[in-house]
DNA sequence: ATTGACCTGTGAGCGACTCACAGGTTTTAA
DNA sequence: TTAAAACCTGTGAGTCGCTCACAGGTCAAT
């Protein structure tokens, strides 16, 4: 398959396929008649991993090498298995921090809501800026 | 307090500082001797702010809006809570995918770690790969 | 034969920094 | 007092991972 093709089927931009393929990434046949790429459907397999591990956010180099570490088959690579605990650890860091700031948003929204007509005043915000570290203050009112 | 101050007791690098400056976040005074700019606290809450925000995914230009909104003091501003709330359902997106793939991430370490030396061979990288998107394949062996 | 949808490479633009440079200022400390 | 270190200034360029724009080549359908 051809470009356009790869692209469709794998959901991603044209522009992605060819970015990945400069880069290395993917290395596609030439149709040596008109000089356009044929992808095989390896490198679609490649494209949706690498795509995932983006999301993941490994970088454009770490999933080049754990691809071309899985290419060459049957090669024990430690290496691989570094990248991916680190890259775990992170993931964890990334999502405990997210859920707190999930949390806090909710919370936040919700004081919002209380209020008379549903929108929030300067002071509102203020508090919700002043506060913005501090989730005892922030969202509730100071006994008073 | 001066760049240098201010970036070090908030943490972050004083080009961001610096640059925060330059786009209109933050509108620090000039001490007029020696042109060095005059940094207030209502500037640290005002920087702490924006990188939560930016940890939230927030871009500078909505923070940018946020903030001013909030300095004209008692505006009533539904477009601050409109992109809050556009916001919130991002990341609760996001933190959904983050957890699924972390899941994903553990499983896989798992049936590495399980392996005689505890290094990966090429094989079960490749179905790492190939059954990524597929969980109940990625990291179990079929039957046979 | 012409249209339109594809393909090619290259180069530039994006956001949000980060760094490097060249020069001016202030602080420290010998 | 003076030299060095540590700051500050603006500007411009580099980074990453795309994404888009351009100019031109190829190919299938009408």
């Amino acid at each position: 398959m051809r470009v356009g093709e790869l692209a469709r089927t794998a959901r991603v931009n044209p522009d992605t396929v060819r970015f990945y393929t400069r880069e290395g990434l993917l290395r596609p046949d030439r149709n040596p008649s008109n000089n356009y790429q044929e992808y095989s459907s390896d490198d679609l397999q490649k494209l949706r991993f690498a795509r995932k591990a983006r999301q993941l956010g490994f970088s454009l180099p770490e999933i080049k090498s754990i691809l071309s570490h899985a290419d060459d088959h049957h090669s024990p690579c430690p290496m691989v298995r570094e990248v991916f605990e680190h890259r775990l650890n992170e993931v964890e860091a990334q999502l405990q921090e997210l859920h707190n700031l999930r949390d806090r948003m909710k919370n936040a929204l919700e004081a919002w809501q209380s209020m008379p007509d549903g929108t929030p005043d300067g002071h509102t915000i203020c508090r919700l800026i002043e506060h913005w570290d501090d989730p005892a203050k922030a969202g509730k009112e100071e006994s008073r």
